[in-house]
DNA sequence: CTGACTTTGTGCATCGGTTCACAAAGGGAT
DNA sequence: ATCCCTTTGTGAACCGATGCACAAAGTCAG
């Protein structure tokens, strides 16, 4: 059972909170085959990090372990969860249905726990009124009142760069406090607003620099196989 | 002091190559619109960094700026093209032409400068002979010969999870260490061999462990921000 | 050439995050 | 109940990244 009321230190360090999913997709993985309870040392393996930054992720939530056993799967499964607020249901808009859009809206662990995609967007009169994964495709004019009627409060940009800071400023006027940014551009949003990121060209400049000190530097291999 | 022609200091920090295409990508837009000199004040607003930050990150590539007056837009947009190894033609082949596979495979901005899609490979024979983005789908069965023929040394998984550590390791065995997964698996690989994660879902939590706490959380705290 | 002005490059203090290492807490056996 | 074994939770040292603030280095006007 829960203790009602652990004041938690309300100030989890963002490391940590980047690295509860983590440790949640495993820990499902593990109650699926079954498992009740887990060391930190067989968790932490499973989810990619040392065993001592896992307990002292987990020590940021409380004191959820139990010495000489370990963590109860579901327990903790379901106290991460709280954390992270998976246990609401979050409506997800999808503005942007072009290759990526597209690809975002069927993409099934994208919204597997936790998120609905509840609206897909787009100013393509060719793409508008399209079924999209279950879902028909909305104008670009119809954003806020969708945004409003939907009660979404996430949205995910995949439209083009350019289009993208306009989109960001009426989903921001209309109340919407987080965005996940998929267009290659430097959003500025008002204090409050919390924006993420994921650049894909970006990955692979990052890949790209370190393959080439592996190759021997600049200006060694051109050609090297 | 040292020659400003001899950079080299081959110890770049993570938080600084992370960043260094972000620059690039401001630097791009600058010479684009035929701006010839930028301030470290100027590029830091346009990539959304502070200003010292900036300054220290060039810091490392050698020294750049002119005192009183920046840096030269087109020879900065050079040096870290050099530094992060831009300046040749990294082969890149997607594993997984699913929805994602798919939209990276026609991405543009994402092949843009320095990357070129050499292969798209994939296990579903209904798949396998399409033409995509140009590209005739390959059969996993060919996946060795391929990433030995076209010179690939950049894989992006964009498998189903179950199959991306199996995907992941033939690529590894054939001399791959360079990868971009996109499945929600952590990936183990031997050392030498750099995998990034771009994983949809953990930014979504990301979020909605903020918008949660906006919204009052589980136990309404400090709203400090 | 000199002096006013601009902007870089960096020393230094600080901060957040990671890792180590161990005392404390619990379980199980006898 | 007592001892032994396992594993958590955390104090403290460490490490890298950040941001301030300023001297050094350059431009430009006269």
């Amino acid at each position: 059972m829960k203790s009602p009321s652990q004041p938690r230190d309300r100030g989890i360090p963002d490391a940590t909170v980047a690295r509860l999913p983590l440790y949640l997709r495993a820990l499902h993985g593990m109650a699926e085959r079954a498992i009740a309870t887990v060391s930190s040392e067989d968790l932490a393996v499973a989810a990619g990090v040392n065993s001592a930054k896992l307990r002292k992720d987990l020590s940021h939530l409380g004191s959820y372990g139990t010495r000489g056993v370990g963590y109860d799967v579901e327990y903790l499964v379901y106290q991460i969860s709280r954390e992270l607020g998976l246990t609401q249901d979050w409506a997800v808009a999808i503005v942007g249905v072009g290759n990526l859009g597209r690809a975002l809206a069927n993409y099934g662990g994208f919204v597997s726990r936790g998120f609905r995609v509840a609206a897909l967007i787009d100013a393509d009169p060719e793409v508008v009124g399209d079924d999209i994964a279950g879902l028909n495709v909305e104008h670009i004019d119809e954003l806020e009142a969708v945004i409003k009627r939907r009660g979404v409060s996430i949205v995910v940009l995949a439209t083009p760069a350019a289009a993208a800071q306009e989109v960001c400023d009426r989903v921001v006027a209309v109340g919407v406090t987080s965005i996940l940014n998929f267009a290659p551009v430097v959003l500025s949003v008002p204090d409050g607003v919390d924006v993420r990121k994921v650049d894909l060209s970006i990955e692979l400049q990052i890949l790209a620099f370190h393959e080439q000190r592996k190759a021997g530097g600049p200006l060694m291999a051109v050609d090297s196989q």
